[in-house]
DNA sequence: CAAGGGCAAGAGAGCGCTCTCTGACCGAGG
DNA sequence: CCTCGGTCAGAGAGCGCTCTCTTGCCCTTG
């Protein structure tokens, strides 16, 4: 690695002071052109890049915002392309804003300490946490700090006073339009397969079933799921031995809903014929099931992109203000 | 934003100095067990964090990598959980080591630029370029200026002195084994869908497809997809124009192979009966396709932390040695 | 013509840390 | 007795940058 040119040296070859040439390079106003244009020969012919560490130093900013994972990334990164999709987003704005990703994945607890230190230790000008786990001690400990956190999906305990701002989706309305989709074309028996009951995801889901069945006079038939295709093949077949005559499910995602084609398929179901399935998420490869998958859209690059922002916002000392709830969409495919 | 603890209040608070806490800190030998016990002390009360800034400035180490995408991140991020999982293996890695993740997706030119100068300038101590494009200039602007560079996928260039060190899977190897097996379950005449031909995973799977071919004296049946499903379906279709009489077909990627048994569904041909298809990477929707695709796994995870020990060695000085190539293996599923 | 105001550039003090160098103190050997 | 080598803690010099403060200049005004 060759030695990299200072801001001394460019202050040399341009014949001003360090100062000058650092007013420059930040595009500060108040610069006689005649100077400025000789600086920048100057930074261009020596190919000087600012130290970052050293601007950070005396900054106090680090111009970058960590996202962080931390959920043991084995289930989080696998199959989900939702998180693929935040993490574009996210990546999208924060390269927009000139700022740099930090990726955080804990796998083990020591990875969790080390994300705490390290997001603790001002080294990142904001951090977005993306469990799904209403329990995540992490935002709590970072807004202890002062450090501006952003969550993705509502927390847990929210409306306690001090739950940190945050971006969600509307769950509870997205399973509401899936649930009364199958209402309206007819359906007698709506099963669903909801997601676990310790994120928000699964659990406002589940509300918004509920709601629906109460206000159309239905019975709830519910079954729990993690998430996983594995857990909606399993939860289909409980759903299919405790009430044989069901005629639709909802599945709060689009993995455990493929999950669920499947073991219909195995049972000898029609589908939409003799059961009809609607999920939540519409992933890629929703479009391309067997038969295609009606499912409930949420603006996964959105609502990175909206992360992103609102970090950055809190970051240059903006309040936070109310929680963003993005819209969802039911896309009506074949399977419902 | 609460004042952080300094180095220079901990040694006030221990009664020491400056320089005695920071060897404690850094694990030094030579202090005396009681000083070193009476610091950590002071730390832990203070809840004292080293600023990473001003040791790196003065280290001139950044403790961390960048893993670049420099694809338009469209692609890239949507279907394909290949990405994901090696995100993945790097995380793993990089968390190992203690050292920090920065992940930069190009999207637009300028992010580009801004990609090249950062990494260019010293704030990360190695990178990890994941374009799968041979032209990428990249890797090369960055061994030019002596920043530790490691490649995922041989570069298309590979052979050339100087070619950045890489990590890379048994391309050629593993379609062998597929078309191998094509041939060995007795089909005649077998088509290929390749891949994009400027990525070398595109150029080396149509290699290992023709060398089968050649030596078991069959005609080979080409068309060209970009990795894509869609692509894969279209291919297909073009391939069933071309010859009619195909009976199997050898997809460079999963999400094609999976556009293929699309295509071969619709134009009424079963699988494998019909027609025997074998994909590539053994994408998780491979096992839950209709039938389950048999397909050549690639250990992406792996792959990842090959890349991030890679770079992490070539950072701390030590040679890149030869490129790393990571085995494939053929897992036969039922629809070939 | 002197005094005041405004603006552009330089000087210099750190930001918090590491690391070399110096100095103090100990026990051993001449 | 003094010297020598060895170990461990402190002193202090920066790392490259930003930013406040000061200085110097020119133009306006009384």
């Amino acid at each position: 690695m060759t030695a990299r040119p200072t801001l001394e040296k460019v202050a040399a070859r341009a014949g001003v002071s360090r100062a000058t040439v650092s007013r420059v390079v930040n595009g500060s106003t108040h610069v006689n052109p005649e100077i400025r244009a000789t600086v920048m020969r100057a930074v261009e012919e020596l190919g000087y890049v600012p130290n970052l560490a050293a601007r950070s130093l005396v900054t106090r900013r680090a111009d970058s915002v960590a996202l962080v994972f931390s959920e043991p990334p084995t289930r989080v990164f696998s199959d989900d392309p939702m998180f693929a999709s935040i993490i574009r987003g996210v990546g999208h704005e924060t390269e927009a804003s000139d700022k740099h990703l930090v990726l955080m994945l804990a796998g083990s607890p020591r990875g969790q300490e080390r994300i705490e230190r390290y997001t603790t230790a001002g080294h990142v000008d904001g951090v977005i946490v993306a469990s799904m786990h209403g329990a995540d001690p992490l935002p709590a400990a970072l807004a202890r700090r002062g450090v501006p956190v952003v969550c993705s999906g509502r927390p847990l305990q929210a409306g306690v006073q001090g739950a940190p701002p945050c971006v969600d989706v509307e769950n509870v309305g997205g399973a509401e339009q899936a649930v009364g989709h199958l209402v309206a074309v007819g359906r007698r028996r709506i099963a669903t397969i909801a997601g676990p009951q310790d994120m928000v995801a699964g659990i406002d889901r589940l509300t918004g079933y509920r709601n629906v069945l109460r206000d159309s006079d239905r019975r709830s038939i519910v079954a729990v799921g993690d998430f996983t295709r594995e857990s909606g093949v399993a939860a289909m077949r409980q759903l299919l031995r405790d009430d044989p005559g069901l005629d639709a499910v909802f599945a709060a995602s689009d993995m455990m809903a493929l999950g669920a084609l499947q073991a219909l398929r195995q049972a000898g179901r029609r589908v939409p014929d003799d059961v009809a399935v609607v999920g939540f998420d519409d992933v890629p490869a929703a479009a391309y099931a067997e038969p295609p998958l009606t499912t409930v859209r949420q603006p996964l690059h959105e609502m990175g992109r909206e992360l992103a922002r609102l970090v950055l916002a809190l970051a240059s000392g903006q309040d936070a203000g109310a929680p963003v709830i993005l819209p969802t969409e039911l896309v009506v495919r074949d399977s419902a």
